[in-house]
DNA sequence: TCCCGGCCGTGACATTTGTCAGGGGCCGGA
DNA sequence: TCCGGCCCCTGACAAATGTCACGGCCGGGA
């Protein structure tokens, strides 16, 4: 696959340096690949991209700036031939939905193991999709956030902690209405708790989104 | 350091196999480093370490089986001659302190830049301690966990969301009991909430211990 | 020895939370 | 056009939560 010709260029973001800097050298070993740039935030991505005309971009999900499902759907446009590789720790169902729907060509978790990694980079700039079956189960299974937008956004805020009194306030609503939506997200993930329905949300990746 | 004799023999634990790899990958270009096993998960690290001898352990605090402070503590009964580095995602002050009291002789953030790591291996190695110095005047400032012991398990208890009624069947104790204690915690955290407090001895490392 | 603090329990109380039954406005599809 | 879904609000209610004051049991230090 790997001619000799010019190695597939890449470029890594990822918020935590260590692993940005242990991933490059990982993917460096690979003779036919070349890390060209690496970046720590989310809105770095399209700037450095235009910059150093990567190939293939690896980019984690948790990022600070813009997370990596936004940097994604901002990359495909600024740069429709770059192909995307989303790399996360979490393997939430949600997440990989989200990614694949921003235009992302591949999704793997933190957990797969090192050697295949090179693989799905190689495969994503094919053309190919790489996507983890176990989680592509899954999210066939826990299906699109049956939660309507208000009600994530409650949620979403209700996470920081805080009273109704508190998310009303933040959120221009009534008391009253705060309360509605919480009840009928805890209802609709099947949770008892309000903490209960972050969990389940967030698990599920349905809290995207800033 | 290097006089190109025995290299330092490497065990890295992590539970994300893709990281794992990564950092082998990374540290394995250092001339006088050598990984020399890799395990997943925490309560392989004793056995792992009796195998194949590793003159410093990299040690993640978040492992299941076992985590990185408890796999410390094991570690330097079983292999005293070997020096525990523990890295981790997050920076929270009690890990450190915990790591310290357990016996490790450094602690690295993985946001820290990749080329530092060879270099706290070294040190480590060389008998001298390692330690983030934002994290440690951190952990001076907020200081130790100021809950008990039974405040602590109850919010442990409490993090997997449920009723006063489920914690006080789990934990054999009285509801009125487990009130009083959640009460306690959530004034001794400054928080509003139980879910507040679960939050901030969370982010302090407070709820370490399984 | 006494005292203090952690621990366990009780009971009562105010507040917060979650639920339910309404009502009205808006928009898009049948 | 009407209907259904989402949104916002109200009001009321039961249940859960958080607080307080109280008492008793223990163990360690002054």
């Amino acid at each position: 696959m790997s001619g000799g010709s010019t190695p597939i260029r890449l470029l890594l973001a990822d918020d935590q340096a260590l692993v940005r800097g242990a991933l490059a050298a990982l993917l460096s070993l690979e003779e036919d690949l070349t890390v060209v740039a690496e970046v720590g935030r989310g809105d770095e991505v399209v700037p450095e991209a235009r910059r150093s005309a990567p190939d293939v971009a690896l980019l984690d999900v948790e990022m600070p700036g813009l997370d990596g499902i936004a940097a994604t759907s901002a990359l495909r446009v600024a740069l429709p031939t770059c192909r995307v590789l989303v790399v996360t720790t979490f393997g939430r169902p949600g997440y990989l939905r989200r990614a694949m729907e921003a235009g992302a060509s591949g999704f793997v978790v933190k957990d797969t193991p090192a050697r295949q990694l090179a693989d799905a980079v190689r495969r994503v700039h094919a053309g190919l999709r790489v996507v983890d079956p176990t989680l592509a189960a899954e999210t066939l299974a826990t299906g699109a956030s049956p939660l309507t937008e208000r009600e994530t956004e409650v949620l979403r805020t209700a996470r920081g902690g805080g009273t109704v009194a508190d998310l009303a306030r933040a959120l221009h609503l009534s008391e009253g209405t705060v309360r509605n939506h919480l009840s009928a997200a805890i209802g609709k993930t099947g949770a008892r708790n309000r903490a209960d329905a972050i969990r389940v949300a967030e698990r599920n990746g349905w809290l995207l989104g800033e």
